[in-house]
DNA sequence: AGTTGGACCTGACTGC
DNA sequence: TGCAGTCAGGTCCAAC
């Protein structure tokens, strides 16, 4: 599922094939994945005979930014994939917006469990629109460190794992590096996220730049049931430690994986002796 | 305010 | 073989 390493894969290789590309129409599929606006027409009126000035990443989110002064924003969900392809290739069911560019290529959206969306929203600021105001910290920027991450869990009593998952604390991390993170830490997520040590803390901050960094190093995970595949049609190449690896030996120490559950199937991964 | 849990959605998998 | 049931999870929303 496209966390931020699959995210920043896709905009890397999309920046090289739609930047100064104007989009001469816009076709739309299933339009529950028009979040704002809500219908094909007014998603018609704001993209038609706009310019991509650029396109970059925030958090989990694929962030295109219009000549016009507005910005789309791509929700990729647990499914959703970006892709540019020629207009005559053939397309499937699930695919739910294309946009036709000048040269003949269509940008497609293709999403078959629509948990991803598209909004758009005036402005050339993303973290000013309501989708990102409230939204923490880049991982790899300055201002996530040991020293913002005690103060920002501090008190919190949820666990450490669901913390992580939480846009508002820090951007772009899901299921499979909060599990890779808190491993690579030496922390159980099951902790309770405000009862950390000085020291874990700096680890934790530590591990997660480490992780991110692999990931998007190695184009993001492609795990056993996953269906992500970047811009390219290719598949992740990151190998998580813990991720899905219930009851398999530790990559570290040879004790299986225990998992913990989580409400609506969820679970957290983890090693019983290499995490505290 | 923080936390928990259900709903959304569908392909892939499991079990009878 | 076929069909019902289960699982996965990002995000939003309701309820404690």
């Amino acid at each position: 599922m496209p966390e931020l390493p699959e995210a920043e894969t896709i905009c890397r290789q999309l920046a090289k094939q739609v930047i100064s590309k104007t989009i001469n129409a816009i076709f739309t599929g299933d339009n529950r994945i028009l979040r704002h606006p809500k219908t094909p027409a007014s998603v018609r009126r704001l993209l038609k005979g706009r310019r991509i000035s650029d396109v970059y990443r925030r958090g989990k989110a694929v962030i295109i930014l219009l000549d016009n002064n507005y910005i789309m924003i791509i929700r990729l969900g647990m499914s959703g994939t970006l892709k540019v392809e020629s207009a005559e290739a053939p397309f499937d069911k699930h695919t739910h917006l294309r946009l036709l560019l000048d040269n003949g290529e269509e940008l497609r959206f293709r999403d078959p469990r629509k948990f991803g969306g598209v909004t758009i929203r005036k402005g050339t600021d993303v973290d000013l629109t309501p989708e990102f105001c409230h939204c923490g910290p880049e991982p790899l920027s300055a201002k996530y460190d040991p020293a913002y991450l005690e103060k920002a869990l501090k008190g919190r009593k949820a666990q450490l794992g669901v913390i992580l998952m939480d846009q508002r604390i820090v951007a772009g991390i899901g299921k499979i590096y909060s599990d890779e993170i808190c491993f690579l830490a030496g922390i159980r997520p099951t902790r309770a996220a405000g009862s950390l040590k000085k020291a874990e803390y700096l680890a934790l901050a530590k591990a997660t730049v480490e992780v991110i960094e692999r990931a998007i190093g190695d184009r993001g995970t492609s795990a056993k049931d996953n269906v992500y595949i970047d811009a390219y049609g290719l598949l992740g190449g990151f190998r998580p430690a813990v991720y899905q690896r219930t009851g398999e030996p530790c990559v570290k120490c040879g004790e299986p994986i225990r998992r913990t559950s989580l409400t609506g199937g969820r679970g957290l991964h983890w090693c019983p002796k290499c995490q505290k």
